[in-house]
DNA sequence: CGCCCCCTTGAAGTGTGTCAAATCGGGTGG
DNA sequence: CCACCCGATTTGACACACTTCAAGGGGGCG
């Protein structure tokens, strides 16, 4: 059972994650263990975590919450740029002391750990190897969020960007069959997609009645992932070394 | 006289730009002007440069021309993800042999050179921080980009999105005052922007009228940078040491 | 000269935004 | 256990930014 495993250990999600993405040694799911056990800390919702502006401390592996890389305009208008979910590093492949280009806000309590740092890795370590395919998996997804923002309507967006969000969580070993949590508001969404949150809510409304989705509780549950990836063209993210089940 | 410079060194705007970002030893000038010099080829127009899905070949500098990052879908809209101009990395910082997450293409005569070989640099090179800190550059420009097309009106988006070309434009020592050569399509413009490209052409016209730029021979002049980057709440890219001038 | 691509313009349609009010649901205090 | 409150969701009516469709014009090039 992955739900146990990720009780028992804080850094089950970020080994999931990168074991599918690269083959870990032994010594790698040991230090990551580790850092995940000792240098873990909570931040509380609504905190910033990075700040737009501000040098970036130590990269971070993230164990557990929501987040959202965010940038807000002088008048008020806000745009979220991704999503920081458990598995995910932050920080990593960025030259120490240089200043964050957006802010990184928590959406529910998280909590996070330093990633291992990359000088410090035994010579036979594949980290190195995990944070670069990991942060050329970010760029993949940023790149995914301007093709839906520029050229997909809401329908579509709403669709692309539960599928994306599916597929993470699932990497994180998040997800039962095709259902996850999301303790995402409407207005979150309308902040991600360009789009307000009223048309949001019709969207979801629509999704649901078109029997594609079904959502209670901040749970979502994807009735045909691959035909609806089919049917909004989803591309998913290229690298991952697929898992033989 | 930058503009003659570049005329005699074909890697010159790479080392402008990148000397804009780190301080570069001269043992790095010289590998770069001797990897311009001997490694260069052209890309026509409209040839792939990348193509979505293979594996990316050595990381190459632009010495040259302008290419386009774009996803296409399958009913044949497309959306361009980002420009490619003179003095830009691309692919470094990327494990070799990965899959190429989008397609970039010529969309003007380029010509491209394999940048240095990250493990083949002197211990005193600044070349890897510089390669590092270019990626940084490029992340903040797709962040901009989502936060153009999620929360910018068309209006602001053009204005925006001018500004940064020129910004950019003026890193590779490419511009000459507030003008610059853009020789794009106003459909690029649309596939960049998120709209059509008759729009596009409205929406320019508005901007000529408002006096804020003028645009002819494909070359474009803004007349008050700092009032409009003011207007639309333009944000630079950090982490660029300023020049003193 | 004539073709082709790109830019330009007009008129009409629509997807999404705006504004405002009602309802829901979960926490909190009496 | 109920009363209240607050944020989030839902709904309706209307407005508008942008798209669509279609036709015309201009300039480079064979």
């Amino acid at each position: 059972m992955r739900n146990l495993a990720a009780v028992t250990d804080p850094a089950e999600s970020v080994l999931l994650r990168l074991s599918a993405i690269v083959e870990l040694t032994e010594g790698d799911r040991d230090l990551l263990r580790n850092a995940g056990a000792s240098t873990q800390r909570k931040i509380a919702v609504r905190r910033e975590l990075i700040s737009e502006g501000e040098p970036v401390s130590r990269p971070l592996m993230i164990l557990a919450g929501w987040g959202a890389r965010i940038r807000v305009l002088s008048d008020g208008r806000r745009q979220i740029l991704s999503f920081v979910l458990p598995g995910d590093l932050i920080g990593v492949g960025r030259q120490r002391g240089a200043l964050a280009s957006s802010t990184v806000l928590a959406l529910k309590d998280m909590v996070v750990a330093e990633a291992p740092c990359e000088q410090l890795l035994p010579d036979d370590s594949s980290l190195p190897a995990a944070y670069v395919a990991s942060s050329s998996i970010d760029e993949f997804y940023l790149q995914s969020h301007i093709t839906r923002l520029g050229r997909l309507t809401a329908y579509e967006r709403c669709a692309d960007f539960l599928l994306e969000i599916g597929e993470r969580m699932s990497l994180a070993g998040l997800t039962e069959k095709n259902s996850f949590r999301m303790p995402l508001t409407q207005e979150c969404l309308a902040d991600a997609l360009g789009l307000t949150s009223v048309h949001i809510n019709r969207t979801l409304q629509a999704l649901r009645k078109d029997g594609v989705i079904s959502a209670c509780g901040g749970r979502v549950t994807l009735h045909d992932p691959s035909a609806l990836a089919h049917l909004v063209d989803h591309r998913r993210a290229p690298n991952i070394r697929r898992r033989a089940a």
